[in-house]
DNA sequence: TGTAATTACGGGATACGTAAAGATG
DNA sequence: CATCTTTACGTATCCCGTAATTACA
């Protein structure tokens, strides 16, 4: 029978990236911690680290492993959460993962009543423009903008998200209003990195342009500064620069025209049978926060 | 840290009904299942089990709890399974819920090819048309007919369900064919008890009957074989009564009428991230074995 | 050469079984 | 009153820490 203390200690050795440091962390000798791996090891007949003295690595194996422990673990502590009676409160970490520029700007400044509402809740909000593997980084949410594709999760659609073509009003008054797309090509266009061609939807019909890039970056964030800065037109998400459309730093162009592409706005969580209630919370205050127009697009 | 064996014998517990039998089930002595039982309550601060010395029974907690380790614990076998490079092969015990009826007729006559296959495997095939709890009865796998509504599972269509009027010829040659839905009136009907209305599908739009019963049971085999026997006309699901009507023991009347009941024959599964093989490979299996046009249907 | 993983060994906590007591149908 | 749960107690096992050993950067 496997030992559900190995399990932990397997864990954080992971998190912790070196045996020492999580002995250090679950105040142990580093001899025991070696000797549960081995044990855990020897158990399964399959070794999960690869070790050198200087440092560990997962193997296929262990990567594996390890993904499917953190999921058991998760429900175990929801099952112990549930019997104690703390199910219907919500306690503990709550571990989100964000893309930057959108958590930095949506969901950051929001978290306040949420927290307010759950005090005994912990949040571990991690942005990142890199792709995060949920379930191997431990994240019980992430907050995605693009498609989703892993069928191991559930994806929960929070809002639409739509992109419009936009620019300064100094860059107008100095390039001209383009009224047609053709009027585009004679124009600075800043495409971001990840999205180098626009695919619009016009009065007649989807269109794809393939706008030559003055400003290379990997940063959308530079992108919406380039705009408002007036150094081309963008097309940006409407939560980017929807501050900036209502207070007239930035006006949209070419209306009639919206990015097709069909994204939107998800809460993106590990398949489970019993949900936490704390992400199930968090999942419904952005749903409700956000709603089907959202406060950007108002 | 909860101990891994506490939860192993409190599920034995369950299972067993009592301590006692679970402590000789483990080789055990009572005194330490009672130790464990109770170790894991006060770990909890909740009782689980209620209990006389004649008697155990869950409480509302150790109900819920008890449902969520049963997934913890599959879920931790999946893992080792896996590290121990064990997931490819496919071994153990697949306990899958069926309808008497269907299970007996469609399930059982197919097994053979599928345990050929998979020969370390040990099927538990439970029939029943009682509600069975999957989770709570530690079921891999329901075959249900009807529409799904626990949205803490997964369903995954096998086969469409077509239900048609029909009878026997003996019937039809003493009480004529039936030409017309106002005829059906004239005529003995055999509703099912599950089915005392018969929303039908025809050439002009949906209608619903409410068929007078002359035979009431709780049995659909007591219908089907009252049909076969000349009592009247039922409204019967095709892979019920494929066999008597490619056979002419059955003949479909009003054959422009069919059920409009909007039903499928489902594979169900608790929601789980790694799905055991042996599960995906079952579901796979009928999938496959029924396919869009099943066999009572060709 | 310093840090990390592993191995060996002694002390202590923990888990088991036996046996007896208490409770219930 | 028979059977099941619970408690008490002695023993054996397992687990942890210290310290020495090996290996790698």
């Amino acid at each position: 029978m496997t030992n559900l203390g190995d399990l932990e200690v397997f864990v954080r050795v992971i998190a912790a990236g070196s045996m020492s440091t999580a002995a250090r962390d679950l105040g142990l000798s580093p001899a025991v911690v070696s000797k549960r791996i081995k044990r855990l090891e020897d158990k399964l007949g399959t070794r999960l680290l690869q070790r050198t003295t200087r440092q560990i690595s997962l193997t296929e194996a262990g990567q594996g492993f390890h993904e499917r422990v953190l999921t058991v673990l998760a429900g175990l502590e929801e099952a112990e959460a549930f019997a104690s009676g703390r199910s219907s409160e919500v306690n503990g970490v709550l571990k989100i993962s964000a893309p930057t520029s959108f958590g930095r700007m949506h969901i950051a400044p929001n978290l306040k009543p949420f927290m307010d509402r759950h005090p005994d809740l912990t949040l571990n909000l991690i942005l990142s423009d890199e792709f995060t593997d949920i379930v191997g980084g431990g994240f019980d949410l992430a907050i995605r903008i693009a498609e989703l594709n892993d069928s191991s999760l559930v994806a929960r659609r929070l809002a639409p998200v739509r992109r419009v073509l936009c620019a300064s009003p100094e860059y107008l008054a100095q390039h001209g209003t383009p009224e047609t797309l053709e009027d585009l090509k004679r124009h600075r266009c800043l495409p971001a990195h990840n999205m180098d061609s626009w695919r619009l939807e016009g009065p007649n019909g989807p269109v794809v342009l393939r706008p030559e890039g003055m400003l290379i970056t990997n940063s959308s964030d530079v992108i919406r500064e380039a705009v408002i800065a007036g150094l081309g037109i963008a097309l940006r998400s409407t939560w980017d620069i929807g501050t900036e459309l209502k207070s007239g730093r930035l006006v949209q162009v070419l209306p009639q025209y919206e990015s097709s592409r069909n994204v939107a706005l998800s809460a993106v969580y590990p398949s489970r049978q019993f949900l936490p209630a704390k992400v199930r919370l968090f999942i419904d205050y952005l749903a409700e926060l956000y709603g089907p127009v959202p406060y950007w697009e108002r």
